[in-house]
DNA sequence: ACCGTATTTGACCATTCAGTCAATTCCTGT
DNA sequence: ACAGGAATTGACTGAATGGTCAAATACGGT
């Protein structure tokens, strides 16, 4: 019944994209639809609002991403390599989005949530679970390694999350300074954070340490 | 000779609070006139542009941060005591802000940052200048620590932009989840970043950990 | 062949946007 | 007291904004 088209996936790939480069605020629906060679009389057929497609455009992306993420993150790898690779991965998509955009982009989750979490409930919302999506990877894998004791970390969750904002907050110093090779840093950082140690060790050597900054 | 007027000064004051709190995008230079009570054209008698008036605002915010910043980071201060004045202090701003505005605001220099970066280049500078300046603070810091030989680290400047992109990386999810509790991981999370250590621990015990990730 | 329905079209709207400007006001230095 | 110059006013512009709509179109199911 009806007309078939592709017209809605490619609104929410160029949606995606522009946003992710540019930002919500500046990039317009006539940029959209005319980047996606559409109507703007279609674009309202398939989405009521400039910011819902924003939140579909994200979820959308979200369910391509979600595949790679698994692989990552399987559990069939050992868990710290899962989070070397999801540090590579992280680097290697910045860098292929630098090199076709000209500047580093940064984390579109970031970008999007800090630009309108105090606009936007919804988007707010969608930006957190989103986040969220991501945490529950890094801290499958610190429990696990946790398990297997080659990690010194006393919190799984916790340590996700510092993880996580310590990934965010590497993917913003790289989009404001404009250079790769912040993230050089990435896996370092993410290994000297979670206290890694060779399997071998004496667990003493690295207990957590006491408080006192 | 002429008028003199804190008329400037007004605008600056209400820019930065309206940018930080919203969002660059989403602030006009309509909004910021009726907020200041001053007539578009004395705007653009002082400024001759939008863009340029954010980064003045931001460099007039600066200066008022400074002498705080100054304060919470004396050399007459333990290092490490410093840095937990720091975590407070980014805290109770949060926290103050929140009052205020009814949502968290997170860091505005990431905000904006993050907002701008890839749209207009002088904004970027100026985003990637104050966290410089932020950094500097942390890292003469972690010096200091470093020397006392209080800290496990192996490079102060490279622990000092992890340290900061910690802090970024907080304040953007407290802002995302609109939760101030997420800061209330600040403290703990540097202390264990930078592997505080009691002045009398045996050194060998905290070693920098090797590679392995 | 044709009906129903989802899609497409493109003109249209009111509002808001950043930015302009010539005329006016009023303080300060003399 | 007055002259010069900075600050103020408020109406104005043209472009861009998000969003609307009635009519046209073309495809799938029968």
């Amino acid at each position: 019944m009806g007309r078939p088209s592709d017209t809605k996936e490619k609104l929410l790939q160029v949606a995606f994209d522009l946003i992710w480069d540019q930002s919500y605020g500046s990039v317009s629906v006539d940029h959209i639809c005319e980047r996606a060679r559409v109507n703007k009389g279609s674009f309202y057929h398939f989405f009521p609002s400039k910011s819902n497609l924003a939140i579909e455009a994200y979820e959308e992306n979200w369910r391509e991403r979600q595949p790679q993420l698994d692989q990552i993150f399987s559990p069939q790898i050992p868990p710290l390599e899962r989070l070397e690779r999801f540090c590579k991965n992280v680097y290697d998509r910045q860098k292929q989005k630098a090199e076709k955009y000209g500047h580093i982009c940064g984390c579109p989750y970031a970008s999007l949530g800090t630009e309108l979490a105090t606009q936007d409930e919804k988007i707010r919302a969608k930006a957190e679970e989103l986040m969220d999506r991501y945490i529950r990877y890094i801290e499958s894998a610190l429990r696990d390694a946790q398990r297997q004791g080659v990690v010194a970390i006393a919190d799984p969750p916790v340590a996700a999350r510092r993880v996580y904002s310590a990934i965010i907050g590497m993917l913003i110093q790289a989009k404001v300074r404009n250079d790769l090779g912040v993230l050089l840093d990435l896996t370092p950082a993410i290994r000297d954070m979670i206290g890694v140690r060779p399997p071998s060790a004496d667990k003493k050597h690295l207990q957590l340490k006491p408080a006192g900054i």
